[in-house]
RNA sequence: CGGGGAUUGGCGCAGUGGUAGCGCGCACGGUUCGGGACCGUGAGGCCGGCAGUUCAAAUCUGCCAUCCCCGACCA
C-alpha cells in the first residue's frame, strides 16, 4: 500500500474527547473513528488489525474442532422472554419490528444457538459439537469508555461447546483454556488467567486478563504460587489456593470461559438420546474473547511516547519503506522496486497474502521529520529507510527497539518472513 | 443512573454584551530537504439546539442534546 493513497492520514492533535491512551493513539494514527460513545468505525489500518486477531482466533478455535458459524445481530424477543432476560439482562437494545413484534440485538447468542442446536442435536452421535463465531455484539452499556475497551457495539468470537455429559464438557474447556493461552501468546499480549464468579450464567468462570494500570477490572495476584482471582471472589487477603499474599492489579478482561448451568438447556428443550436408549439433557460451555477490545488491549500495553509498537502477528503491515529525497527519479525508481520486491505476492490485491506486506510512504516533499513520526506513530514492525544515502545496504529499524541495521534486501526478506 | 467538566472553521484552542480570531491542516507560488522547515497569498465558521433577557448575545438566564472523567453498573 502506497501511503499517499491511504486512508486516512495521520492527525498531529488528539481530538478533545478521547481520553484514554489506546483512543488517542487509535484515532491520530488514523486506525478508528469514533462515530458516538461506544461506537467505532475501523479505518483500513484498524481494520486490518481486527482481522489479524480474528485469524488468529480462528486459526486457534478450529486446531480444537471448533466450526465456525455466523448467527444474526438481530434476534426474536420472544427467544429472550423464554429465558427471562428480555427483562433481566439489563444492558439489551430492544426495538420493535414490523407488526409490532419485539426483537433484540444481540448482546450473546445462547437465545439463538440454543433452539438452533435443540432441533438438531438428537443422539449421542450427534456430540460434542464445536460452534463459533466473530460476531458484532451490542450491549447498551451506561457508560461505555476508555476507547475500545468498554464499547457498546464492539466485535467478539463466542465459542459454544455441546456434550453428552460434564466430564466430557471439562475435558473441553482446559483445551479451550489451553487455545487461549496459545491466542494470547500468538497476539503478543501477556495474560493471567483468573478465577471469577460465573454470575447468573455459571457457577464459576476463568477470565483472561491483561495486566495493565489502565484496566477497569481489579484482580489479585497470588505471589508465591502466581494463581490469580477476580475482586468478587476475594475474602481476604491471602491467596485461595495456596495461603500466600495477594497482591493488587488493575487489567483488561480480553477473555472469559464458562462451564454453564442447565438452565438455558432446559428452557430450549435441547436434550439428546444416549446409548441406553435414555433421554438426557446436553451439558454445555461458553467462551467468550473480545477482538476489538483486545485490540485496544494491544495499543494500551504495547506503546512508547511516540506511538503504537504492533506485535508482529497482528501489525497492519509487516514494512514501513520511508522513502526520503523522493523527487529524485533515481531514489523513487529504487524504493518502488524494494517495495514490489519486498511482495512476494500481492497483498493490495489478495485479502490472506502470503507475501510481505508493505507500507511504501511515497509522499513527495514531505519531510523526514514528519514521515519519521508518522512510521512512529503507526507502529508497523521493521522500517526501511530508502534515501539518496541507501548503497547496497537497506537502513533497517525495529519499532520495538533501537538499534539501526543495515541489510540487503535478501536478508531483509530472510528477517522479515521468519 | 448520581457527581464534575466540556461543546466556537476539517482538527486543537482563544475570545465577560457592540454582528468572530489564533495555531495546525488544506489550496497556490517560492525557498528548504535525515526527526513534525520557512516566507508570501488564499479558501473555509449564521459560535451544539430551542426558548428567553436586551437597542444589541459566542458572551447573560432557562430547558434540552452530545462527548469526556469519577462513581454505581458490567449475564
Amino acid at each position: 500500500m502506497k501511503y499517499s493513497r491511504l486512508f486516512p492520514k495521520t492527525l498531529k492533535q488528539v481530538p478533545s474527547g478521547a481520553e484514554s491512551l489506546n483512543h488517542q493513539l487509535l484515532v491520530r494514527a488514523g486506525f478508528i473513528h469514533q462515530e458516538m460513545a461506544g461506537v467505532y468505525t475501523y479505518l483500513p489500518l484498524g481494520w486490518k488489525v481486527l482481522d489479524k486477531i480474528s485469524d488468529i482466533v480462528r486459526e486457534e478455535m478450529n486446531a480444537i474442532g471448533g466450526q465456525e458459524i455466523f448467527m444474526p445481530v438481530l434476534h426474536p424477543g420472544e427467544n429472550w422472554k423464554k429465558t427471562g432476560r428480555f427483562k433481566s439482562f439489563d444492558v439489551l437494545y430492544k426495538l420493535k419490528g414490523a407488526g409490532d413484534k419485539d426483537l433484540v440485538l444481540g448482546p450473546t447468542h445462547e437465545e439463538i444457538i440454543y433452539p438452533l442446536l435443540a432441533e438438531y442435536i438428537n443422539s449421542y452421535k450427534d456430540l460434542p459439537l464445536y460452534l463459533y463465531q466473530i460476531q458484532t455484539k451490542f450491549r447498551d452499556e451506561p457508560r461505555a469508555k476508555a476507547g475500545l475497551l468498554r464499547g457498546r457495539e464492539f466485535l467478539m468470537k463466542d465459542l459454544y461447546s455441546f456434550h453428552t455429559d460434564d466430564d466430557d464438557r471439562d475435558e473441553y474447556y482446559k483445551k479451550v483454556r489451553e487455545a487461549y493461552f496459545k491466542i494470547f501468546k500468538r497476539i503478543g499480549i501477556p495474560v493471567v488467567k483468573t478465577k471469577a464468579s460465573g454470575g447468573t450464567f455459571s457457577d464459576l468462570s476463568e477470565e483472561f486478563q491483561t495486566l495493565t494500570p489502565s484496566g477497569e477490572d481489579t484482580v489479585f495476584v497470588c505471589s508465591k504460587c502466581g494463581a490469580a482471582f477476580n475482586e468478587e471472589i476475594i475474602k481476604g487477603k491471602n491467596c485461595l489456593d495456596c495461603g500466600g499474599d495477594l497482591k493488587k492489579e488493575k487489567a483488561i478482561e480480553v477473555g472469559n470461559i464458562f462451564p454453564l448451568k442447565r438452565a438455558y438447556a432446559e428452557v430450549f428443550n435441547l436434550y439428546f438420546t444416549d446409548k441406553a436408549g435414555e433421554k438426557r439433557i446436553v451439558s454445555a460451555g461458553c467462551f467468550g474473547l473480545g477482538i476489538s477490545r483486545t485490540m485496544g488491549a494491544i495499543v494500551e500495553v504495547s506503546h512508547d511516547e511516540k506511538g503504537i509498537i504492533w506485535p508482529e502477528s497482528v501489525a497492519p503491515f509487516k514494512v514501513h519503506i520511508v522513502g526520503l529525497d523522493l523527487e529524485d527519479k533515481t531514489v523513487m525508481g529504487e524504493a518502488e522496486k524494494i517495495y514490489k520486491l519486498l511482495q512476494v505476492a500481492d497483498p493490495e490485491r489478495s485479502r490472506r497474502t502470503e507475501g510481505v506486506e508493505v507500507l511504501f510512504d511515497d509522499r513527495v516533499n514531505v519531510s523526514a521529520g514528519v514521515k519519521f513520526a508518522d512510521a512512529d506513530l503507526i507502529g508497523i514492525p521493521y522500517r526501511v529507510v530508502v534515501s539518496k544515502k541507501t548503497g547496497d545496504k537497506l537502513e533497517v529499524k525495529k519499532r520495538s527497539g533501537k538499534e539501526t541495521m543495515f541489510k540487503t534486501l535478501e536478508q531483509l526478506v530472510d528477517i522479515v518472513c521468519s
